[in-house]
DNA sequence: GCGACAG
DNA sequence: ATCTTGTCGC
């Protein structure tokens, strides 16, 4: 698939952080409540520099593998938490430029909205590339939650400065939550029912499952 | 001021 | 992210 140019690469956390406020007036959080090709992130890292990137594209409905790709790379940026996406984001989009299809959905190894300037890797994936995105944390970051009720399904909203962010999720009967929110041109309830249906069997979602094991294992 | 801080 | 054993439960 195709991916709009990368802005100029930030060499100072002034710099990323002022691309983060730009690029944040372009999320949209509304769109489709239904998809057919739903693409999983992620990234494993070899060493301090180089990583794999792995995007695996799964068929919506039944959850089988449709297009797998991975690419090597090295981290763009310093690990600062809030600007995250900056390490990881050349690597990802070379991946998805790899892809022969197109999918509907990013599932995002981390945050999208749920962030300090309100702008994590999932946003950032999602307006350049101009498609739905959705972001999933394995930890609470930002915001304040209470926990939710023990069974699969059971959510709390995550609210920060007196807006709500995100949900943390229970996928699994009383297993850790997950932490969802919208990347880009998608709605909360969507994406938290979208995390919900992807993610049938483990904590995660199958698609970040299934990127997350490509990355450790490069075919 | 200090510590904590997505992956 | 990663370094790491055994243990419990499906």
């Amino acid at each position: 698939m195709r991916v709009n140019q990368l802005h100029p690469w930030p060499t100072t956390v002034a710099e990323a952080e002022a691309i983060q406020d730009r690029l944040r007036l372009h999320v949209e959080l509304t769109g489709p409540r239904a998809f057919t090709l739903v693409a999983g992130l992620d990234v494993h890292y070899v060493d301090d520099e180089r990583l794999t990137a792995a995007v695996v594209v799964l068929d919506a409905a039944t959850l089988s593998v449709v297009e797998q790709v991975t690419v090597p790379g090295k981290a763009e940026f310093p690990y600062v938490a809030g600007l995250f996406a900056f390490r990881e984001l050349p690597a990802l989009v070379a991946a998805l430029e790899r892809l022969t299809v197109t999918p509907d959905l990013l599932v995002c190894d981390g945050y999208g909205l749920a962030h300090p300037r309100g702008f994590g890797l999932a946003c950032h994936l999602g307006v350049l590339t101009g498609l739905p995105a959705l972001g999933v944390g394995k930890t609470p970051f930002v915001g304040a939650h209470t926990a939710p009720a023990p069974e699969r399904g059971a959510w709390t909203p995550i609210v920060l400065a007196g807006a709500t962010v995100g949900r943390a999720l229970r996928t699994r009967d009383g297993v850790k939550p997950v932490y969802v929110s919208q990347g880009h041109r998608i709605d909360l309830e969507t994406a938290a029912e979208q995390v919900l249906r992807l993610s049938p069997r483990f904590r995660l979602p199958e698609p970040i499952r299934r990127a997350d094991h490509l990355a450790r294992h490069p075919a």
